[in-house]
DNA sequence: ATCCTAGATGTACACGCGTACATTTTGCCA
DNA sequence: TGGCAAAATGTACGCGTGTACATCTAGGAT
């Protein structure tokens, strides 16, 4: 209790108070005795009082979603964002608040800011549906600060930090092109991930660049989960067989890893058959058979940067809503992406 | 704030604090009247004024350990986990407070509890190391609240939530026994996790059992990571091409996986040339090619128990040190772990 | 020696809630 | 109608900090 670390020190509370948070004149000898005092007593300050006093909780908000059976949607995804998110908030001596999300919960996020729970937050895996842009509205009219990850809301100014997916599926499909593929299909994911149109978009303009005819049965749609990616092997088997697809380009490495496994069993190779090229660079895709082509993405990075942007206190902080420019993506050529034998049945 | 809304139902600030909290009769038409006021004022309760008051965060702190470049050591792992505990925890009305532990960081644990930041605490992925039962014991002698998962400490009483690992480990020797193997590697992890010492007593009981020998020269040591295993390809290579091995166990999937990997670089191909079985039966596992047979552990489940039992106030709650019953594992037999044909070279 | 200023410390209180205790109101029975 | 217990509500205060403001001290310039 600091009233007696006050008495054994010699001083009043307010001295106390000021040592153990550097603030204020006082003179080294005050200081020390105060200090060891504490040290005697074997006092710390109560984060709960001190967070009370200072109406500012020191935690950093993170909505995560959760699936009823899934749990996560994707590992690798979330843990990597999380750590980068963890690492800066460390940095900045703010502590973690995680909140899974329920698909049916109500998206009341403007409570976690004014119960003082959190003082900014950052949203993964957010979908673009009217309830979810209202309630993000509803914090920028209450001016909570908050950042999304590897996601925007197209027409919103909301604080984002995300990566060029067009460029980065651009360079996945001319890629593909490179090595001889001309019939390119797309395996993306729902369109209510901005992720997803990024991916179409990138698809669309390589093809168009290299002077390929986009088509849209060539299109696909899963759901970024490794089965969907599976059950749209048959369709594709079929192409390939007849020989009207040469090349996928599957907007995630887990419907990649599935669909591979798929076409594996209409005895399809990647890299032999077909070409096939993923997106994360998830460490799944190092562990198939062939290892898997993909598109790296600095997922630990924009954790971090995300919550740098919201906790930064030194620069110009949490001036503006401020999008952070998009991170680089690296294209990571693997075995299933080669394409050395035409696929002349 | 409160006091706004006293006055606007007409009625005093206890009476709102009691309607709200639900505590102590209050005429139902009064109750409507504040509810109503509340609402109209937009008032909700400050978390942190409410957990200053109760002198209790109401966050359930979880430690995980996290590496210098790999983030994460186990996605998998962490991420069932902390599902598991994530669920039980919003079920009890608490919210989780992460933090990642560096491997260089001083273990005060208790200054968690002193400060008032957690009001229960699970750790994750400790060793066995003095300074870590040190910093366990100080926990136990100031009554604080924690559990470990998936560890125990030899000889310490702390709570913890653990599965039978080494009847699993049993499981998995006893299926490559049955499906034709006869000298069997254990890749084993450090020795400084109890997971470690059980994969091995499982493993030696397991071939004594069936009267096969144990030999120390048929164990290696990995440290959980992929390529640990990959780089204990080599070795095992050149026994299983002079027909002194024919079965692997691997202590969990990430090894086992590098181990396949490894291995094929020099032919051998899993459920042909040699069987293996995994550990963990983690989403990788079904990644591979072939697919790698594994021991499921119910991290999920037991992540949703280590929290029940920290906060369960129902019943007979926070009472003894009260170690979980251990959960079963299953045996998920794959491709990896078939071996029809035998090795003759 | 005096005065002034900056440095050092003490005093007092607010922060927003929960709750023990005192007080008032209600409902019921004699 | 009076009385009484229980229900309903109000009053007052503590929780452990941070901090504005007042006060005191020391040291240098005049």
């Amino acid at each position: 209790m600091r009233k007696e670390v006050a008495k054994l020190a010699g001083v009043s509370e307010a001295t106390v108070s000021r040592v153990l948070n550097g603030v204020g004149p006082v003179r080294e000898e005050t200081k020390q005795r105060v200090l060891e005092a504490a040290e005697q007593l074997q006092y710390v300050p109560s984060q709960l009082a001190r967070s009370f006093a200072r109406k500012r909780s020191g935690h950093l908000g993170v909505i995560i979603p959760s699936l009823p059976k899934v749990h996560l949607f994707s590992t690798y995804y979330f843990s990597e964002i999380l750590s980068g998110i963890g690492e800066a908030a460390k940095e900045q001596g703010y502590d973690l608040l995680l909140m899974f999300r329920w698909p049916d919960e109500p998206r009341d996020y403007d409570l976690l800011f004014r119960t003082h729970k959190v003082d900014a937050c950052i949203m993964l895996g957010l979908h673009d549906l009217p309830v979810e842009r209202q309630a993000l509205a509803k914090l920028v009219a209450e001016e909570h600060p908050f950042c999304l990850i590897n996601q925007r809301f197209e027409g919103e100014t909301f604080r984002t930090v995300d990566a060029d997916h067009v460029d980065g599926s651009r360079m996945a499909v001319n890629h593909l092109i490179a090595e001889g593929c001309s019939r390119i299909a797309l395996v993306n994911g729902p369109l209510t991930y901005s992720n997803s149109i990024d991916r179409h978009r990138g698809y669309r303009e390589a093809l168009e660049q290299q002077g390929l005819v986009y088509a849209s049965d060539l299109v696909y749609q899963g759901n970024f989960g490794r089965k969907s990616g599976y059950e749209l092997a048959r369709p594709l088997a079929e192409r390939i067989q007849n020989g009207t697809l040469d090349g996928i380009f599957a907007a995630n490495d887990r419907m990649a890893i599935g669909l591979m496994q798929g076409l594996h069993e209409h005895e399809l190779i990647a890299g032999r058959h077909y070409a096939l090229i993923g997106y994360d660079d998830s460490d799944g895709s190092r562990l198939t058979q062939p290892q898997l082509s993909s598109v790296a993405v600095p997922f630990f990075e924009m954790g971090r940067r995300a919550a740098r942007l919201l906790l930064a206190t030194d620069s110009a902080g949490a001036n503006g809503p401020g999008t952070d420019g998009e991170l680089p993506l690296q294209l990571v050529v693997r075995e299933s992406s080669r394409l050395q034998t035409s696929n002349t049945p």
